[in-house]
RNA sequence: GGCCCGUUGGUCAAGCGGUUAAGACAUCGCCCUUUCACGGCGGGAACAUGGGUUCGAGUCCCAUACGGGUCACCA
């Protein structure tokens, strides 16, 4: 009675009971074996990389299956949230090709099981809260930080193990009268779970889809259901919110397997069906010889942006965090080129229960299989976008089909060049092409003067067909090779150096550098194709003035 | 420190009691070639350690070691 009449005073009757919320969110009316997932991410401002990485696994599982995918938004920590951060989240993991089916949206939510934003979803906090302190399973806590601080140290002192257990528990047995008083006289409090008092012997099991049964100690410590602002915890906001919003699979990062047992106790108490769990495993990085997980503040490669600013294709990313989510999918994609990753069979029983290094040159190479696939237009529209994105004046000012033109070189034939790997490398790739940008960026080869370079130029230049096909153009080329005294073929020089200047490389490497600055680059003739005529005579006839050529 | 998870080449990984222990990235060599790239061929490179169980163990069990995570009114 003592406890009804605490729960009446901290949770005065106004809203909704538990009973009443089972009946506005009904369970769903999907085929069955249909998952519900979600992401519940924190709106910080800081969307890293295992975001995508877990609402990939949550989004192919829910999809793949006929399931439904939601966004909750996790907004109880008021200190760490950013103005702008849910807008900014959902635009992100829409530029990854992740689509919510319910939840929060840029403009308001959509879905029958909201709010999806945890502050707008007191009232059911607040219900389950009341039900489990009429019960006598939470209890009003008026630690200040000092006590909680004396506590510690204390256990420190003791080798206890820290935290709000059992003995330690300093109000978990205040009586109701005492407790009465002090609210009355407003002091604040937090709502605490009281753990079972068989708990620090027993065990759970649960079994997670990831990796197996895990047997468990129970939990034993009296967790913080409710802040002193009203505002639930995660754990406490877990378990009301995936049970009303009919969460049938969570998937979560492996750093919540600690808190696990206090999970399956609050479903335990309430009588729910806890979800399946499925705890991936972290993102690491290599750092002096060791791995660690992979940190906010010292890896500028966790940060989502930072593949949006180096203009990694989305789907590049996609690919590789499919590569480490799922075994098999790496071979499966070497199989089916070209095929949607939609069409693989995503599974949970294929996630690993390691962790991952994160591998940079991975990723690039995924990068550069992704755009060797991609159409030329298509390749040049996402350069576009990128130039707009990070204010790269040279591209946006080339015209769509002079990127076309470029984006095309090498890459029409069966073996598509692989190197374009990100915006920005792609950029400085092909920034030659740019007349703003072009510079002569290598030197002469060693055994070619200035004069012997400009001689060359002023031949090719008159000889210049640009209408010539490939084969045409080189056969002229050797035509002038041949004649300025050089070898035709490389292996002939190599035999008898003596008999020639030098081979038709070194030709080649006089047009090459006078049209691109650079003594490697993409095949010639294509080069010339895609500059256009105008552009390719103005550069020849600029090198053989720099080389002191004539005129 | 307590608890938990993990451990196959440099990296990602396949393997689910009997294999010459796949494949990919990276790396090295050779070939192709007007440069670069692409491509082709080839090389080096792994079951953390110790005990069991078993005719037989990378595969099962137990220890140890190492790595990671977690112990907030953060998620």
């Amino acid at each position: 009675m003592e406890q009804a009449e605490l729960a009446a005073l901290l949770f005065p009757k106004t809203g909704k009971t538990l009973a009443d919320y089972e009946t506005v969110y009904p369970p769903r009316r999907l085929p069955p074996g249909a998952p519900v997932t979600r992401l519940a991410p924190s709106p910080t401002g800081f969307i890293h990389l295992g975001n995508v990485y877990g609402a990939l696994a949550s989004e192919r599982l829910a999809h793949q299956n006929g399931g439904l995918f939601l966004l909750r938004i996790e907004d109880t920590d008021e200190k760490r949230e950013k103005p702008g951060a849910v807008e900014a989240l959902i635009e992100a993991l829409a530029y990854f090709g992740l689509r919510f089916d319910e939840g929060a949206a840029a403009a308001g939510e959509r879905g029958a099981y909201g709010p999806y934003r945890q502050r707008e979803r007191v009232g059911l906090y607040h219900a389950a809260a009341r039900a489990l302190t009429e019960r006598g399973l939470a209890y009003p806590c008026f630690c200040s930080e000092e006590e909680l601080q004396e506590i510690r140290a204390a256990q420190a002192a003791a080798g206890a193990n820290f935290g709000y257990y059992g003995a330690w528990a300093k109000y978990r047995d205040l009586p109701p009268a005492e407790a009465r008083r002090r609210l009355e006289r407003g002091e604040p409090f937090v709502l605490r779970w009281r753990a079972p008092e068989a708990a620090a012997a027993a065990t759970v099991t649960v079994t997670d889809a990831v990796r197996g049964a895990l047997v468990l100690p129970a939990n034993e410590q009296d967790i913080v259901l409710l802040k002193s602002n009203g505002v639930p915890t995660y754990h406490f906001a877990h378990v009301v919110d995936d049970h009303f919003m009919r969460v049938t699979h969570a998937v979560r990062g492996e750093e919540w397997l600690p808190s696990l047992p206090v999970h399956a106790q609050l479903f335990a108490a309430l009588a729910w069906e806890p979800p399946v769990y499925c705890h991936t495993p972290l993102l690491l990085k290599m750092e002096g010889g060791g791995k660690r997980k992979l940190s906010k503040r010292k890896d500028p490669e966790l940060a989502l942006d930072f593949y949006r600013r180096e203009g990694y294709h989305p789907l590049a990313v996609r690919e590789y965090l499919m590569t480490i989510l799922n075994s098999g999918y790496e071979e499966w994609r070497l199989a089916h080129p070209g095929t949607d990753m939609e069409e693989f069979s995503f599974s949970l029983a294929k996630i690993g229960a390691s962790g991952a290094l994160f591998d940079l040159q991975k990723l690039n190479d995924i990068s550069k299989n992704v755009f060797a696939a991609l159409a030329p237009e298509e390749t040049a529209d996402f350069l576009r976008q990128w130039a707009e994105a990070m204010s790269v004046s040279a591209l946006l000012k080339a015209p769509r089909e002079y990127l076309t033109a470029i984006a095309a070189i090498g890459r029409r034939e069966a073996n598509p060049r692989k190197d374009f790997i990100y915006g920005a490398q792609i950029f400085s790739f092909i920034s030659f092409f740019f007349d703003e940008c072009f510079q002569a960026e290598d030197p002469l080869p060693d055994n070619m003067t200035g004069a012997e370079a400009g001689r060359i130029l002023t031949e090719y230049l008159a000889a210049y067909d640009h209408a010539a096909g490939k084969d045409g153009w080189f056969a002229a080329l050797k035509r002038l090779a041949v004649a300025g005294g050089y070898a035709e073929k490389p292996k002939d020089y190599k035999k008898q150096p003596e008999l020639y200047k030098g081979h038709i490389g070194d030709v080649s490497a006089v047009i090459r550098l006078a049209l691109s600055g650079r003594k490697n680059s993409p095949d010639l003739w294509e080069i010339q194709q895609a500059m256009g005529e105008q552009r390719v005579r103005g550069r020849l006839a600029a090198a053989r003035q720099r080389y002191g050529g004539p005129g």
